[in-house]
RNA sequence: GUCCCCUUCGUCUAGCCCGGCCCAGGACACCGCCCUUUCACGGCGGCGACACCGGUUCAAAUCCGGUAGGGGACGCCA
């Protein structure tokens, strides 16, 4: 880690400091895992800070979206959750503080004419910032003001990204920022500086959307006279028209991915490779993201999320995943449809048989209902394939034959079919297909011996004979 | 409009810093074949990209310049 080494090595400290003004969506989520992975991987400490400096806007509910979805996500903090709201004495000695040494001032224009101003520059073609009218007047009228940074002019504020390299920007297209509003809250370029400093913040991971804020910050911690931490910004992540992702493009908060039927590993191995790679591989688990993550490895461009990529993680995921962890995440799918798995099969062996066919949970849970409830009717058409006198020839074989067996694998009922073909002459599929139907009510399904080896020999019977009942009909 | 950033298969990306091993590798998706009692899984194969134009060089995806396209920012939001 080049930024990291020396016997005089800073202690490595990150945050992600969202907004409470919605859910954790997966821009976000990506921005935290990469602070988190380069903590965990400096041995460092990744901080939870609320920006709720807009009091008008942030709610609690917000705040426990974003908490449920750290947590969900595994991406557990060190330090906080802090709040910005509980700083404000803290920013307004900061304020004070700069009126009084002349790098702040109060401004007395009112929004609308600045509104009116920055209206006007942006139609002339012109950089719409402030014009520095109340910059050098000394009077101090008995009026409504807001206090500005005096930001420095001439020359360039220049930063090293981490994931960008060199940027930068001339001072005269800084303008002087508005740091305390008219009822005195701070804003945000001014409480995000305090807090870094005072957090000892190494490393500042964020969006793409704050690079233009960085300069601005950067003279910030000059004129307090704080260390400059690094940055690194993290493209963004586009909708498939290559716009910024939003709802039109589908799901993004982080928590209903989980209502989707996504394993938390399969989004985090998803977001991890939006953006970040280790030469050719795909599959990291958190233990090797941690150790295998740097930040020098994230490309530069934005990525445009591709839900299918997702779905082939998660269901690589699903297969891998222990069959009783995979159960009780499974459960809260089925019983969301008003199904019960008490009187059922034990779900575990259910979810062994479809661990291999689902790419979500709430496709496992659709395609585990059939365990729980014995088919009301079946597929027709797949029916029709075969005659009559067939089917009822292959159910009362079956049946009987399964009544009888000893088998309770399903390699062992497998067996057992063969067994019959090879007695009747009859072909795998003349067999198996109608027995398929009668016991799941169509065709798609897991193979039979593992369909009757969580069914049970009695339930799976029970079964046969209905269809048997059914065509005689 | 101004400033900042970005540009390798449809998508995620490797390679780029330290030119030759790259007529560009992997993955998802797609197509085909195989496996097969359905659906899947799996195996094998295929399709498919260095935005463009110049320059430097014996040699450029890799270095330099320009053009085009895309994105972001320009709030008393964060």
């Amino acid at each position: 880690m080049n930024h990291a080494q020396g016997a005089f090595m800073s202690a490595i400290r990150v945050r992600f400091a969202p907004s409470p003004t919605g859910y954790l969506h997966v821009g976000g989520a990506r921005t935290a895992l990469f602070n988190w992975l380069l903590a965990r991987n400096l041995g460092g400490t990744f901080i939870l800070r609320i920006e709720d400096t807009d009091v008008e806007r942030s709610t609690k509910e917000s705040v426990n979206a974003i908490l449920e979805g750290m947590e969900w996500l595994g991406l557990n903090w060190d330090e906080g959750p802090f709040y910005q709201s509980d700083s404000f004495a803290l920013y307004k000695e900061h304020v004070q503080k700069m009126l009084d040494n002349g790098t702040a001032y109060r401004c007395f224009c009112s929004a609308e004419e600045l509104g009116g101003k920055r209206d006007l520059a942006m139609q002339e073609g012109r950089k719409p910032k402030y014009d520095g009218t109340c910059r050098e007047r000394s009077d101090q009228p008995d009026a409504p003001y807001v206090v500005r940074f005096r930001a420095p002019q001439g020359g360039e504020v220049a930063f090293d990204d981490l994931i960008k390299g060199r940027i930068a920007f001339p001072a005269e297209e800084l303008d002087d920022l508005i740091i305390q509003r008219t009822d005195g809250t701070p804003t945000y370029n001014f409480c995000v500086v305090i807090d870094d400093a005072n957090m000892r913040i190494s490393h500042v991971i964020r969006g793409d959307d704050h690079v233009n804020n960085t300069p601005r910050q950067i003279q910030l911690y000059q004129a307090l006279g704080f260390p400059v931490p690094q940055f690194a910004h993290v493209p963004m992540i586009l909708g498939s028209d290559k716009a910024r992702l939003s709802k039109r493009h589908g799901a993004t908060s982080v928590i209903s991915y989980r209502d989707m039927g996504y394993l938390p590993e399969a989004l985090i191995n998803y977001l991890v490779r939006l953006g970040w790679s280790h030469g050719d591989d795909e599959i990291f688990s958190r233990d090797e993201m941690v150790r295998m993550f740097d930040i020098g490895n994230v490309g530069r461009s934005a990525s445009v999320f591709n839900p299918d990529k997702l779905n082939w993680l998660n269901a690589h995921y699903i297969k891998n995943c222990d069959a009783e962890r995979l159960a009780d995440l499974l459960l809260p799918h089925i019983s969301s449809r008003g199904v019960s798995t008490l009187n059922g099969p034990d779900l575990m062996a259910v979810v062994r048989t479809l661990q291999e066919r689902a790419q979500t949970l709430e496709e496992m849970a659709e395609r585990a209902l059939f365990f729980y409830h014995a088919p009301q009717s079946y597929d027709e058409a797949a029916l029709a394939k075969f005659d009559k006198a067939h089917l009822a020839a292959v159910y009362g074989v079956v049946a009987e034959r399964l009544a009888a067996s000893e088998a309770d694998s399903s390699a062992g009922f497998d067996a057992l079919f063969k067994e019959i073909c090879t007695e009747k002459g009859w072909k795998m599929a003349q067999v198996g297909q109608p027995t398929r139907i009668a016991l799941s009510g169509g065709t798609q399904a897991p193979g039979i011996g593992e369909i009757i080896e969580a069914l049970g020999i009695e339930e799976s019977v029970r079964r046969i004979n209905a269809a048997r009942e059914f065509v005689a009909a």
